[in-house]
DNA sequence: CTAATAGTTAGCCGGTTCGGAAAGTATTTC
DNA sequence: GAAATACTTTCCGAACCGGCTAACTATTAG
């Protein structure tokens, strides 16, 4: 009978995972971070951004398509040139989920120190 | 001349980012999500992980095996059950990093917005 | 001792990702 | 108008991922 609280789980799941996969999927890689870090700084041209990387130009304009589609990053196109600057809403969801379980999991380490000092008590 | 540089960034970037790359990437998938929120609650076996999600043990396994080797989760075997607990540092680490590119955004934001207040107050 | 339980290993499959080269398009610049 | 610039598109191949089943190895319960 677990099957249709899976399919709740499973769709729930759904529903409010994809923007946090992406995102940490696009975090996952260092050339990303690297370009996120860079756009910390400042709005950003494709060329200007793969000016540090060994890799052509097309690859990191692939990395760049991640990040625009894990709405980390955004950019447009004037003339020929394409700027990219970072867009935070979608880093702050991903630091609120971490933030958000690191705060459980220490609330529940009071709880438990809580405990022991009742136990101790009552010996 | 810049290969020596890239060298150095790539090596830097190498050194620093592996225990990124492996806690955004474990984070990545919305199982592996799942799993760290219920580890969050208190440790569980794996029997007990597997619990609520339509997927075969094995396959579980390899997400825990993930998140071990990303060192968002330990594990310790006894008997014939393994149980498994969350293990805060790496998921703070990862915290950190999104935390420290907001603030610098923040940051540089807040510089901009002083710079625009002072081309005003020149007019 | 036998059976049930809990996990583990091995190997397969289809799909995605990360890199590249090559060729094409749309703007400047001269 | 020709040449340079700044992407952009289109493939390719190697590697990795996430799921599965089947078969195996402990432990523990009866």
């Amino acid at each position: 009978m677990t099957g249709v609280m899976d399919g709740i789980i499973l769709s729930v799941m759904a529903k409010y995972s994809t923007d946090l996969d992406m995102a940490f999927s696009a975090l996952a890689d260092p050339i990303r971070r690297a370009i996120v870090s860079r756009l910390c700084d400042g709005p950003k041209s494709v060329s200007e951004l793969s000016e540090p990387f060994r890799i052509a130009l097309p690859s990191l304009l692939k990395h760049v398509r991640v990040l625009e589609q894990s709405g980390l990053v955004s950019s447009e196109k004037v003339g020929r040139v394409r700027t990219c600057r970072i867009e935070p809403h979608a880093l702050q969801a991903t630091e609120a989920w971490i933030h958000q379980h690191v705060a459980a999991w220490e609330k529940r380490l009071d709880r438990l120190e809580a405990h022991v000092e009742r136990m101790k008590r009552k010996r």
